[in-house]
DNA sequence: GAGATTCAGGGTGCCATCCG
DNA sequence: CGGATGGCACCCTGAATCTC
């Protein structure tokens, strides 16, 4: 990873004493940056309108750290009645707020909000970044806040004891670049391309939550229009039902479990299974170069893996003996704590190899690869889904590190739908388009959102990574004062 | 040798208390 | 009362070890 921080070979008494008397070396480390750089605090004003909580008794849309999604920026607040959250002062936000975390900004808890709710308020914990004081361009700005080079400096005003946080104090030290001559003959133009991909990524993400919610409401749709004859009714397990489950857990029992469960078997066009033979466990080499200069394969386990399943490919690792992913398969996490409830056990991606090269994954994960792709990604829309979720959840075992076993996948059933239907499904899980042509500054926006509306949630998530490369590349070569060529490829 | 189980310790986010 | 500060509790995961 790139480096932005110069860190002096000697510091003065006079430096140390100007630093109120701080030993700490990050706060005598330095920040490379352009000829042309603004300080955050003349470019924006910190919002502090508070709203009070005490007797209110009603629901929030309530943000809080852990609410950004740290790869992308993507803000999700969750509904919470007043009396659930912790603080009983919040601040109040709109469309277009950015905020920065300040407990351990360098995780990238930076974020934009992008939706127009009611009662939108975030926990103390945050920054809320409001009205620009200078004509400059929010989401140009958003951009440069989200690349590494911004979240480096934040290191350097981090009170590093057991809980590092920003120094409120030091907040102003906090330096933007924006591009000079020598990146362009019209730096406006940088400025404008970087806020068209900032807003590209943004959009990118928001169709995929779409197409998520989509598929979900396909599934369930046609399982309840297509029923057998029957109606569902609940009553308590009898002791043969445990005897032949073997399971006193009560997940199985559950009145939920149970009524998903019927919805399936009952389905008019039949169930699938996948049998146990199918699953093959993945492994951590004895030998591994984790990272290394040559890199050969992709390293995969579940954090690598989003929660809404898509593979983030960041690690590298190079080993002695033969690699476990050199066809396309399906990835299954076995074992997760997230949740507690075990809801995330179970979430599955599609590792294509074309994509992502060569690779290797660890234990968490299961593999299937004996199925066609077009089986795989429907399986994969299928286990993604609310309804396999909550199953998944139910099934799952132990107390704290929530686990489910091949043979508790090899159990679990799958409607049968119409290819017709399963299509219908696959297609906005996979759905690959040529990139856009012609496009200009002009146009950019409006034509990647068109695209975007028609793209496959996989093809999104793989695009959101190389435009925050691209993102990255940029910023760099701002920083570093070199030409910019304004390329639309990506 | 594959899969199941256990282990250690860093990472993370919340909460209580202090202070002006 | 609102904001700042310090600390705790437990979440979470990769991989070593165990078992069949």
């Amino acid at each position: 990873m790139r480096s932005y921080i110069i860190k002096p070979k000697s510091v003065k008494k006079s430096e140390i004493i100007k630093n109120d008397y701080i030993f700490s070396a990050s706060r005598h480390n330095n920040i490379q940056i352009n000829s042309n750089f603004d300080y955050l605090v003349n470019l924006i004003k910190i919002s502090k309108k508070s709203v009070s909580l005490t007797n209110q008794k009603k629901y929030f849309n309530y943000v809080e750290i852990g609410s950004i999604n740290t790869t992308t920026g993507y803000i999700e607040p969750t509904l919470k009645k007043s009396i659930d959250i912790s603080t009983d002062s919040v601040f109040q936000l709109e469309k277009d707020d950015i905020l920065i975390s300040t407990v351990r900004t360098y995780l990238g808890g930076i974020g934009i909000i992008n939706q127009k709710d009611q009662y939108l308020v975030a926990s103390k914990a945050l920054i809320v970044l409001r009205e620009l004081k200078k004509d400059i361009n929010k989401y140009y700005l958003f951009g440069i806040l989200r690349t590494g080079f911004f979240i480096e400096q934040t290191n350097l005003i981090l009170n590093a004891s057991m809980y590092p946080r920003m120094d409120k104090d030091s907040f102003d030290k906090l330096k933007i670049p924006f591009p000079t001559n020598t990146n362009h003959q019209n730096p406006e133009k940088v400025e404008n391309h970087i806020s068209n991909i900032v807003q590209n990524i943004i959009d990118k993400e928001e169709q995929i939550k779409l197409k998520n919610k989509q598929i979900d409401e396909l599934i369930e749709k046609e399982l309840k229009e297509k029923q057998k004859a029957g109606s569902f009714s609940y009553r308590y397990p009898k002791i043969s039902e445990i005897r032949e489950e073997t399971r006193l857990d009560t997940g199985l029992y559950e009145r939920n479990f149970k009524e998903i469960d019927f919805l399936i078997r009952n389905y008019e066009g039949g169930i699938f299974q996948i049998p146990l033979d199918k699953f093959k466990s993945g492994s951590t080499p004895k030998v591994r170069v984790f990272d290394p200069q040559n890199k050969k394969y992709k390293w995969v386990t579940p954090t690598l893996i989003t929660d809404q399943g898509n593979y983030q490919p960041s690690a590298t690792i190079n080993m002695d003996s033969k690699n476990n992913l050199s066809k396309d398969c399906i990835l299954i996490i076995n074992r997760t704590s997230k949740g507690k409830k075990g809801e995330y056990v179970g979430i599955t991606c599609f590792y294509e190899v074309n994509s992502f090269g060569l690779g290797q994954h660890n234990q968490g994960l299961y593999q299937i690869k004996d199925y066609s792709k077009f089986e795989k990604l429907f399986i994969i829309c299928l286990l993604n889904s609310k309804l396999y979720r909550k199953l998944c959840g139910c099934i799952s075992i132990g107390s704290k590190m929530k686990e489910m076993k091949s043979l508790d996948f090899a159990f679990l059933k799958f409607p049968n739908f119409p290819d017709s239907k399963q299509k219908e499904i696959v297609n906005l899980y996979y759905k690959s388009l040529e990139k856009n042509k012609n496009l200009n500054i002009e146009n950019y926006l409006e034509i990647e959102k068109i695209r975007n509306r028609k793209l496959g949630i996989f093809q999104l998530n793989l695009e959101i990574f190389s435009l925050q490369e691209q993102l990255e590349t940029l910023v760099h070569k701002i920083v570093s004062e070199e030409y910019i060529e304004i390329d639309f490829a990506y």
